[in-house]
DNA sequence: GTCAATAAGATTGTTGACAATCCTACACTC
DNA sequence: GAGTGTAGGATTGTCAACAATCTTATTGAC
């Protein structure tokens, strides 16, 4: 039987998956979120071997789940593996961070943009004050800034959850993760998180009066000068 | 003892690495191809279940191999992977084909602009030229327009092989194949055809002239076009 | 006839063992 | 002393068997 066009998209053999998030997750996953997070941390650094048999023996498991969570690392880019050679902490070039932030500056101006022109733009609207207060407060406060990049990422986290576009979401979620250590580094000095704040508000502007133009600006604008204070303090090292 | 900031960016572990594909591939990564290549054939349609066991049969391996292969596809995005419910050829809504399309418009507007506006765009155009030229060969003959998707396909490998940033061009090729019934479903009426020519000469233009903007905003166009023509016909069906 | 409970089969998840390859240290040559 | 070749250990790759879970077919009640 020919089938016609009308069935280029075909019922999903698993209907509720869309809906349903596995209640206990797999043990892969499970191993995976606990080395991602000592990646996160610094525990692990850049460049450094992740050998099976170690995390194996760590968790109490045998080391077919300990594959499977290296190759979930592998997909969100935190850890990479090479044939016979195993897995290690990835660890991103100069040029490697420059073309990640590059796309994080363009396709968080497509989420931006898009919130913005959203008609449910507005519901989001008291969250996002809140967040971006304090980072007002930090910046108003001078010292280490403690806190100001969690804060950044928990407004990273609230526009992600805003934006219907679940891909994109779920890239830029990536992406950030693997430019973690580097957005510190961005936003190491009080001059940067006032630069940096100056677009968190522009945003919440162009939110605000549904500009979706000037809330891509900020967007572009906010990551891109944060990749060059990033890429600057590289270099001097 | 402390390390300093010098020592973000650490030596790798495997230098070489960077440089020298694998020579032979990888079992898990043969039987990834294949597998690639029935869905994008089409051989294997959305939804369709693939289980380890006729996999692992057909290639004569055990199942730990195949694992692994799913596995990458599911990177790719080519598979979807569901815990204890095995894999199944992705299957996308029509939001979520909507979704792709508009981040493989503004990533691939991003590429273009880059290679506009680098210095080594002139070298690159004698190539890019031949294939418009193909394009606007298979539009003067009119017909079913066959060869026009594969040479749009070629045109884009060019342009991804063009770009400085490899994470950019990883990205767009994942977000291109898995969009490929689509695409193909975009571009299959002449004058859909007609359009996408034009916006590819608009781009062979604004290469030449080293115009940033004007070749950004022919990708975007051309993106987005291909885009509404194949959820119209995605929404009739 | 429809629906729910149940049992059998099918399929994925995990394990431990073995094979193949890679890395390191050491001896040897020049 | 520098470089090369070679063993030994370490590590990843693959396999086959078993356990856990899911799917399907059958049976029974209403």
């Amino acid at each position: 039987m020919v089938r016609a066009m009308a069935t280029v998209i075909e019922a999903r053999a698993f209907p509720e998956a869309r809906a349903a998030a596995p209640l206990t997750r797999s043990l892969p996953e499970q191993i995976a979120a606990q080395v991602s997070r000592r990646i996160a941390s610094g525990a692990y650094g850049p460049g450094q071997r992740i050998l099976e048999q170690a995390i194996a023996a760590e968790f109490a498991v045998s080391r077919g789940p300990v594959r499977e969570a290296l190759r979930l690392l592998e997909k969100d880019g935190l850890v990479t593996i090479l044939p016979r050679r195993g897995a290690q902490v990835t660890s991103l070039s100069v040029d490697e961070v420059r073309e990640i932030f590059e796309i994080r500056a363009v396709l968080n101006g497509l989420r931006d943009r898009r919130i913005a022109e959203s008609p449910a733009r507005l519901a989001l609207l008291p969250a996002i004050e809140a967040e971006v207060g304090t980072l007002a407060r930090v910046v108003r406060e001078g010292g280490e800034g403690a806190g100001y990049v969690e804060t950044v990422f928990e407004l990273n986290r609230l526009l992600n959850e805003a934006t219907t576009n679940k891909r994109l979401s779920s890239i830029l979620d990536s992406l950030a993760l693997q430019t973690l250590r580097y957005s510190r580094l961005g936003l190491s000095t009080p001059e940067r998180r006032r630069q940096s704040l100056k677009h968190w508000q522009q945003l919440v502007r162009a939110i605000r009066e549904g500009d979706g133009e000037a809330a891509q600006e900020a967007a572009e604008k906010r990551v891109r000068d944060s990749r060059d204070a990033a890429i600057k303090l590289l270099q001097k090292a």
